[in-house]
RNA sequence: GCCGGCGUGUCGGAAUGGCAGACGAGGCAGACUCAAAAUCUGUUGUGGGCAACCACGUGCGGGUUCAAGUCCCGCUGCCGGCACCA
């Protein structure tokens, strides 16, 4: 056959939309698989490799899972809201709505040039109204539950974008979206409750299947500690100064208090504070600086004593100083520390600075150089004196501190409040209005989808504020409580909304009442198998389990969690090694792949190029050996002989079905691939093969090469769909020959290899090995000590 | 600093403790061709040897084992994440 790819990839494409094979059924005796890979952003740009990438191994292992009689769930939809179409929009002057509808257009077209047996009649737009109403029907729920607050607190800033950050969309100190500097400001925000969640969050994941990064990095982000809340007061008032420590055991070797420079008590005792002067200087230093270079300095601590206040030890009474430092957070904890210079280093840097006194509380170090934080004896320490257990000290400490009222046990997250309002247009409006008789409430559940409204200018206001605040006819409202006028709030929900749920839409896309049936859910639910990048574990990943881990505690969903099993793909780079971007000029476009080598050759290639979860460059003649293999497959056809079997072919074509069906599963689609090359090139040297085993190796290949499969399948005179046809069956008995090549070793140093049979005894395998002329030189003259014999494996002779 | 992961030919990469380098690319040689491309065949870890063959070889040093790329200890380099988190 002749591999006329253009022609065999526009037909199939059409036969398979015409024939809407690749639709969900809801409800089904054959077991479910819901597949599920993370939905476009459609930018003006197009499809990137990496998408090809991304999807290429759910869409094999649903197109696998549908031959094995599964009915499959794998749809595809668009994550629309978002800066760069609002960027655009202002640049310009086309509607975003314009914009995103053009660009999906674009998507879904270029999408369905590659083949993906995405479930078309299913797709969601995130910025479509019927689907962001319940974007804000889930948001009302969670204002309902007190999950929603407003909070005036210092907040992750971008000056270019004009927009406030979560911390999750502002990771090492750069804004997500134009990778700026991220400035601190104080500023009026909503916040949803995720760390009301935390727990659940971490627990959660014990019950998944997430690569054990993913885990830990989610963890690490979600940051549990546990120590203990201990109040201090405030010497000659009747103020407590409450901190968080993990090392209570400590509290005897406290020498001194910091202080957030941000934390309130300074401004609420500034006038018996003698240095308030010294005291706004540092702040106003402290503000200057950016997240990124406030953690710099490490090392060179610096802070200002407050004069005129001191603290007291609660435990022995002793008056201490207190400071105001930088290198402790407002954010974390209570804004306030206990500082232990003998046992942590960062107070220790602090102390010597500033010659604050050391005392040592734990034997074991010396604290003449360095803060000592292992295990060791107790001393100074009144009744912890002695203990010489870390746990220990820490249990009895606790149990004083509660007994005399001064202080509990506690955890903390590092895991902060989703700041979850942006000063933008192209967003979900948050539904809320405020009311200056009732407050803040809620705009009610019939109102829904809060639209949009149509404006003129997208820029956002000078002083920070969203496009819609100029929109009088959006903002004046009445009040649903009281009635009166009231004013809507004028900011949008972040991207991360719309995706928080949508895989939940797909299994109802067209429910009015609710936003997926329970019956259906029930069916669907959870995710079977998740694909997606690293960059969203810490991002969606947490915001999208939050809200499942919600809408199941309000009985709207089925299951905790949402997805069963995680899997990551590694980033594709440009053929120079280096990140693509269009700045290098080292971007591929697939879309010129599948012009000029077809689509099947891309999606081998993407997913034969090396190691799925890691980054690999981009290499042509790589991809154009692909492109050899899958023309050697059309060439098959050509060789086909009479018969059940051919002899030759049985063992490799077995195992290769083995081979490949399990590598499918455990994201090896490099090595299924290669088995499948190498299969080849055996059928090549044997230079015939059977119909029926034919019929079994594009089985196999289609997953991968689904086009030309289907042509091959129906040159081979089927009218029906490869693609669902039953996924090829292996015999493990034929899976091994009746003899095997074993390593013959003396010293462990190889010398030959034998044909032994398969499972063959040891006394024979012996005698057949020690009868090999090679084997017999190497131990001439020497005497056997040991014999090893590995049936299948390997045989080791040690002599002396 | 802490937590992960990785280090294998010229390159991408294979190897449940059991014949290191599957498969692909690239290189070299040959066939076809006026020629080139495409295609096909052979070859391709390093060193030595005319050869059969021998020695060496998975970042470095040690260890366990009949046997180590794989397990253990120490070091080193790179990648990713977190980070004055109290």
């Amino acid at each position: 056959m002749r591999y006329n790819f253009k022609a065999i990839e526009q037909k199939w494409q059409k036969k398979w939309e015409d024939a809407r094979i690749f639709e969900a059924e809801d409800f089904s005796d054959k077991p479910k698989f819901y597949g599920l890979v993370e939905f476009p952003y459609p930018s003006g740009a197009g499809m990137h490799v990496g998408h090809i990438k991304a999807y290429s191994s759910i869409e094999v292992v649903a197109r696998k899972r549908r031959m094995q009689g599964y009915n499959v769930l794998f749809p595809i939809g668009f994550d629309a809201f978002g800066l760069p179409t609002e960027n655009y929009a202002i640049k310009t002057g086309k509607h975003p709505r314009v914009i995103t509808d053009t660009n999906i257009e674009k998507f879904s077209t270029q999408l369905k040039s590659v083949g993906f047996s995405f479930d078309w009649s299913r797709v969601v737009d995130t910025t479509d109204e019927d689907y962001y109403k319940w974007t804000q029907w889930i948001f009302l729920k969670m204002f309902e539950k007190g999950l929603v607050f407003r909070d005036n607190a210092l907040v992750n800033y971008c000056p270019h974008c004009k927009v406030v950050l979560s911390n999750e969309d502002s990771q090492g100190g750069k804004c997500d979206i134009c990778h700026s500097d991220v400035v601190q400001k104080s500023k009026t925000v909503w916040y949803l409750k995720i760390t009301e969640y935390a727990d659940k969050l971490l627990q959660g994941l014990s019950e998944v299947d997430y690569p054990e990064n993913v885990k830990q990095q989610q963890e690490n982000w979600i940051g549990k500690s546990t120590g203990a809340f201990v109040n201090f007061t405030i010497d000659g008032i009747d103020e407590k100064l409450e901190i968080y420590t993990t090392r209570p055991d400590t509290l005897f070797g406290v020498t001194f208090m910091v202080m957030a420079p941000e934390h309130p008590l300074i401004d609420k005792y500034a006038d018996r504070i003698s240095n308030m002067d010294a005291i706004e200087n540092y702040r106003n230093e402290c503000a200057k600086k950016t997240e990124f270079e406030r953690t710099q300095l490490v090392k060179d601590k610096t802070g200002v004593k407050i004069e005129g206040l001191e603290a007291v030890n609660p435990l022995n009474g002793k008056k201490i100083p207190i400071f105001i430092a930088d290198y402790v957070m407002m954010g974390y904890g209570t804004g306030a520390i206990m500082a232990v210079p003998a046992h942590d280093q960062r107070d220790y840097d602090f102390a010597k600075e500033f010659g604050v006194d050391i005392i040592e509380v734990i034997k074991g170090g010396d604290i003449s150089v360095e803060a000592y934080t292992g295990d060791g004896e107790m001393v100074n320490s009144d009744f912890l004196n002695g203990l010489t257990k870390k746990k220990d000290s820490i249990e009895k400490v606790i149990g004083v501190l509660a007994e005399r009222g001064i202080g509990h046990a506690g955890v903390q997250f590092k895991m902060k409040d989703w700041a979850f309002n942006r000063q933008r247009y192209w967003g979900e409006p948050i539904p809320l209005i405020h009311c200056p008789e009732c407050g803040i409430v809620a705009v009610p559940y019939e109102e829904l989808p809060l639209r949009l409204p149509k404006v003129e200018n997208f820029e956002p206001g000078a002083d920070g504020e969203s496009p819609l605040a100029n929109i009088e006819a959006f903002v004046n409202c009445k009040c649903p409580k009281c009635g009166g006028d009231a004013k809507r709030e004028t900011d949008t929900m972040p991207q991360w909304a719309g995706s928080s749920w949508y895989f939940l839409r797909y299994i109802d896309p067209k429910n009015d009442n609710e936003l997926a049936s329970m019956d259906k859910l029930k069916y669907w639910m959870p995710v079977d198998w998740y694909n997606g990048g690293m960059e969203h574990v810490t991002r969606h990943m947490i915001y999208s389990r939050f809200w499942h881990h919600f809408l199941y505690d309000e009985g709207y969903v089925n299951t905790a969690e949402p997805y069963a099993k995680r899997s990551i793909q590694g980033l594709i780079l440009g053929p120079d090694g280096d990140k693509m971007s269009k700045s290098k000029g080292n971007v591929v476009d697939p879309l010129d792949i599948v012009e000029d080598l077809g689509a099947d050759t891309l999606r081998t290639y993407v997913l034969f190029m090396g190691d799925y979860g890691a980054a690999t460059p981009w290499n042509d003649s790589s991809m154009r050996g692909c492109k050899r293999f899958l023309e050697r497959v059309a060439s098959l056809t050509d060789i086909i002989t009479e018969g059940e079997e051919t002899p030759e072919l049985t063992v490799p074509l077995h195992r290769a079905i083995k081979k490949v069906s399990a590598d499918i599963e455990e994201t090896k689609f490099n090595t299924a691939i290669a088995t499948l090359m190498a299969l080849i090139n055996t059928i090549s040297k044997v230079g015939k093969m059977t119909k029926g085993e034919l019929e079994a190796f594009i089985k196999l290949l289609s997953p991968f090469a689904p086009h030309l499969c289907e042509e091959i399948w129906e040159n081979l005179g089927h009218d029906d769909f490869l693609a669902l046809a039953a996924w090829p069956e292996y015999d493990e008995a034929k899976t091994v020959e009746d003899t095997v090549e074993v390593g013959v070793q003396v010293n462990g140093k190889l010398k030959n290899t034998v044909a032994i049979p398969f499972n063959g005894e040891k006394e024979e395998a012996l005698s057949i090995a020690k009868a090999d002329e090679k084997v017999a030189v190497a131990m001439e003259g020497k005497s056997i000590v040991k014999e090893i014999y590995v049936p299948n494996k390997i045989i080791n002779f040690v002599v002396k």
